[in-house]
DNA sequence: CGATGCGTTGATAACTTTCAAATTTAGTGG
DNA sequence: CCACTAAATTTGAAAGTTATCAACGCATCG
């Protein structure tokens, strides 16, 4: 098959349009040396979305898997009781989207203005037919999706204290920048993230700043002071 | 490739020969239709082993995946601080160890006797790269297992009550005979499934059966008698 | 300014764990 | 089959942790 090729920046051409979310021009060439993001960067278009802006919905087919080349994105799902549970938090050159096979099962949201690549899962699809590389790559990368899910399980059955340590420790890992961490979301996010509640977030910095392994200078940037501390916190 | 085909109870031609494990005369013929499950009775060896026998250990090379034919397995995993985390249990009919590409991120145990039919990973990625059928099935078999790890996510998040009456309806849905059931786990393998300790396993079982959502004749077996109560539980 | 949203802090309540003991169940040998 | 020991489960009381409710500070924005 493989009829549809690239799409780059026509929306015309392209299926999807959610609200608020604009093509842009060109994706920008950070495509890899893998055989797939080089696949996703030919055959997708470069979407833009502002801050809150709603990328896909619960339940929505999930037709497309998306790079994010700019900006933040937090997936997310309200519960019966109205509680909102946060899937993951996806920063720059993070694939998200591919949680399942047809329906998805969270909904995805800009956390800061986001420049994501959109690319049809069924071009890939197509494509791993043809070329076992895409196949295995596709795996792996749900392999790895899994893996994050399951490392998440271990930390929800922890203390606030050893769930915010390995929260922060995660970050820094994720967008190394020495010890300072620039965080994109909110403490509301966070709690969701970590399943406890804005004020437990709080007081637990508070308390991890007391005791000398963190640094708050501002509500959003956290600089570790202290990794052997928080690294006997996090297990 | 596909060298090796079936080795039915050749434990000689067979690679592993895990302690305790002892192979099978015949597979049991319950392989479905899918071209997956198909496979996998060609390729592989039935396995027997008897209750708390290790399967796989955590940080082995995952070769294998594994289904169950007969008996029931758990997954878990121990953390630093000596707390065990249980990742699953698996009935029969249900495949594990799938959870990654290369290494095991969790060991697997019989949790009574168990059968278990063992295939050769490279085996069915090399039918994957020849059959799409095959590598579809594999990834929606990885893409299910990333659902379910996602779904005990709402779980752990939730109050002790909420977490035991939802084990309660997804094992009921899994096994099902009728309104009963029969849980072939102890109460540490419930509380270490849910994140609980066992007491307060046992006390929101007390709870349950005192306001006559459940019955608990004995201790492995607990009858299921208000399933709506547990639904608005489980939420 | 005053309003609004976000984050922090305090006091209290609810829930779960911990430690200890009692009870039941399972397994073993006589 | 019974008695006995070991293991699993249940129950109780106290301690610890987190959530809830409320108030306050501090920015931003009209």
């Amino acid at each position: 098959m493989l009829t549809r090729t690239a799409t780059h920046g026509d929306s015309s051409r392209h299926p999807i349009m959610p609200r608020h979310a604009r093509p842009i021009d060109r994706p920008d060439a950070t495509a890899g040396s893998d055989p797939i993001e080089h696949a996703m960067h030919l055959m997708g278009a470069m979407m833009s979305y502002p801050r809150n802006a709603e990328i896909f919905g619960e339940d929505e087919p999930a037709d497309y898997i998306y790079k994010v080349t700019g900006g933040t994105v937090r997936t997310y799902k309200i519960l019966s009781d109205g509680r909102r549970q946060i899937g993951g938090f996806y920063l720059p050159g993070d694939i998200f989207g591919l949680e399942t096979a047809d329906a998805h099962t969270l909904s995805a949201e800009a956390m800061t203005d986001a420049k994501i690549l959109v690319v049809k899962k069924s071009a890939l699809s197509t494509l791993a037919g043809h070329d076992a590389a895409v196949a295995q790559k596709l795996f792996a990368l749900t392999a790895r999706e899994l893996r994050r899910v399951q490392d998440r399980i271990l930390l929800l059955i922890k203390s606030a204290q050893e769930r915010v340590a390995s929260f922060l420790l995660e970050m820094a890992e994720r967008a190394p920048a020495g010890n300072s961490i620039d965080l994109p979301m909110s403490r509301q996010d966070i709690a969701d993230y970590l399943g406890l509640t804005i004020e437990t977030v709080s007081r637990t910095l508070t308390s991890l700043e007391s005791c000398a392994a963190i640094e708050v200078p501002t509500s959003r940037r956290i600089v570790l002071r202290n990794r052997s501390a928080l690294n006997r916190l996090h297990g």
